[in-house]
DNA sequence: GCCGTTTTCGGCCCGACTGTTTTCAGTCG
């Protein structure tokens, strides 16, 4: 995979011309990094089947870029990349991530005080040396230092399901104070992406300022950034950026809607403004000086001929041409995604009999507080009777007992007998027989050992599992874990036309390091028409809310509630499962 | 450097905050 390296040089391209202040070019370099990392294809590979033509074909790739992609992978480098990495060579890559460290001041280091690495920097602060710089002040310096820490720091982007339950209690705890109207939590938490970076809080208030002493005295506020009227901006403990705005009422809806982001989302309908006459930004959608639209988000996409669009799907990729075709009565227009209140079950999760931390009854009775009409007991099932205290078949029959008893006493909530078995090398269920697995109400397949075949036969064995028909859904079906573990070698194209074909179903597994299927392999699903089912993967009661972060993932991939099985009642699913087979 | 049902040339999203610049450059989102 080539595509982190020339994210790397193409961002480093950007910053050296910024450097040198070129015009345009840094935006064009850096819109091209956005897209390459968003998506998943190999640049390698989509250049060998379709030449520089391919590359065109993406957004944001132009000729210049395509050939620059081109010549890495013949070469191995960018002729233009080296040319202008040895006139200023730094470490790019560090020395930016450092806040409030941009391109011009880089290059002010590098020429003044040959400054390459973060350790250069610290040593050149700490000597005393870098005060005689312009616009390099006191303050200045004691940011730098403040910000070299904090990306030693091992600052990265934080897991959705991590951020969440500390975004939530900060929303609740402003939304209470007496001085705010309404508190919302914007950017990418809102559109639900996998990983946040920050926290983007907007807030209603005639009293900013009280609410900005309010937020910045935080006790998980570690250091004020900046502190303003409008806008104030921290770090926190756990390592997240968070900043809040405050706005005002008429503005509330172009803010709202400028925060949630993305920024390719948002270029687009500003330009769409533009292109009516229009202005967009934060404070509204402006026609000369008057302000026509900005209370809501609703009223600021009508003002300029848009539909609302749901925030999780706000990523440029393609929901506002579908917009513009539902305008004009075509088909293929926005999905009606499905609702989070329409997942009536949940369709993993583990008890005490296998590796997780609560009864059948306790994991029962906790997802019927949370409103679930339906639980799948899916315990571990293997030969490898070792891994995972799973299950052999005799210790099945026990525990179908107990199930059938807490069904007994427990009204509101029925639990279906579900097993997760380990599929071996050739895509056959470990351990349990056929005669065995058609037993269960409802089968998982996983791989968990063997994940580092090779394409073709990891490909192979997946499908191999799904033409078993006692195998009913292929759990977190790509293996990753994010920011820690690969994707296994999938031909993805082939695996959905294998479930299309097979009638097997895909899991979005909504485990916060999972949430897999991810977005775009969910969105690849629903075109191919392939049905998934949400899973919690729950080992406690606790995890029983993560169905919230895969019903998230299926909107993002513009899932509606026809593609998603567990959004079926309870006799329905059970119907649905038997004619599966 | 990219892009195009008003364009293959002439545009390119827009504003807040900081610091030390006495009028604005740099950075960020």
């Amino acid at each position: 995979m080539i595509n982190s390296k020339i994210i790397k040089i193409f961002s480093e391209i950007s910053e050296y011309y910024a450097m040198d202040d070129v015009p345009f070019k840094p935006q064009a370099y850096e819109k091209a990094v956005r897209v390459i990392e968003s998506m998943e294809e190999d640049l390698e590979v989509i250049y060998k089947a379709g030449g520089q033509k391919a590359l065109t074909d993406m957004p944001g790739i132009g000729r210049g870029m395509a050939e620059k992609i081109e010549e890495f992978i013949k070469t191995g480098r960018v002729k233009e990349h080296e040319r202008l990495k040895k006139k200023c060579p730094v470490d790019l890559e560090h020395l930016t991530a450092v806040e409030g460290l941009g391109p011009k001041m880089i290059k002010t280091l590098y020429q003044r005080l040959h400054v390459k690495t973060l350790a250069d920097l610290e040593k050149v602060i700490k000597a005393g040396k870098i005060g005689k710089l312009p616009r390099f002040g006191s303050k200045v310096q004691e940011n730098i230092l403040r910000g070299i820490k904090f990306v030693k720091g091992g600052q990265g982007r934080i897991l959705l399901g991590h951020a969440l339950p500390l975004v939530r209690k900060i929303e609740k705890r402003l939304a209470e104070l007496k001085e705010t109207e309404k508190v919302v939590v914007a950017g990418s938490i809102r559109r639900m992406k996998e990983t946040i970076g920050d926290l983007d809080i907007l807030a209603i208030s005639s009293e900013p300022k009280r609410v900005m002493d309010f937020f910045c005295a935080m006790p998980e506020v570690e250091k004020i950034l900046a502190q303003g009227e409008t806008r104030s901006s921290v770090h926190l403990h756990n390592g997240l950026a968070a900043d809040l705005r405050v706005v005002s009422q008429e503005s509330f809806g172009s803010a709202l809607q400028y925060f949630t982001g993305n920024k390719d989302h948002n270029i687009r309908t500003r330009k769409i403004a533009q292109g009516k006459n229009l202005k967009l930004n934060e404070y509204g959608v402006w026609r000369g000086k008057k302000q026509i639209a900005g209370r809501t988000e609703e009223e600021v996409y009508q003002a300029i001929g848009l539909p609302y669009f749901e925030p999780e799907i706000r990523e440029d990729r393609g929901e506002i041409e579908a917009a513009l075709r539902q305008a004009q009565g075509k088909p293929s227009g926005l999905p009606k995604l499905v609702k989070y209140e329409d997942l009536k079950g949940d369709l993993q999760m583990h008890s005490t009999w296998s590796d997780g931390a609560y009864t059948i009854k306790e994991m029962a009775e906790a997802a019927k507080k949370l409103g679930r009409q339906y639980i799948a007991i899916t315990d571990h099932g293997s030969a490898k009777l070792r891994i995972a205290n799973a299950l052999d078949e005799k210790r099945f029959l026990k525990q179908w007992q107990e199930i059938d008893k807490v069904n007994k006493s427990l009204s509101g909530i029925k639990i279906l007998k579900g097993v997760e078995v380990d599929i071996d090398d050739k895509g056959r269920p470990d351990g349990l027989s056929d005669a065995f697995l058609v037993k269960f109400d409802i089968v998982l397949a996983s791989v968990h050992f063997k994940m580092r075949m090779p394409k073709a036969e990891m490909t192979e064995r997946i499908i191999n599992a799904m033409k078993n028909p006692h195998l009913d859904i292929i759990a977190h079906p790509t293996g990753r874990k994010i920011q820690s573990r690969e994707e296994m070698a999938l031909d993805m194209e082939k695996i959905m036309a294998g479930a299309k074909e097979t009638g097997a179903i895909l899991e979005i597994n909504a485990y916060p390091e999972r949430l897999d299927l991810n977005d775009e392999n969910i969105r690849k699903a629903v075109a191919a028409g392939v049905k998934m089912s949400v899973g919690t993967d729950a080992h406690s009661i606790e995890h029983l809310h993560y169905l919230e972060l895969g019903v998230a993932q299926a909107r993002r991939g513009w899932a509606e509630r026809k593609d998603i099985i567990n959004t079926m009642s309870y006799p329905e699913l059970i119907k649905f499962l038997k004619n599966q087979g």
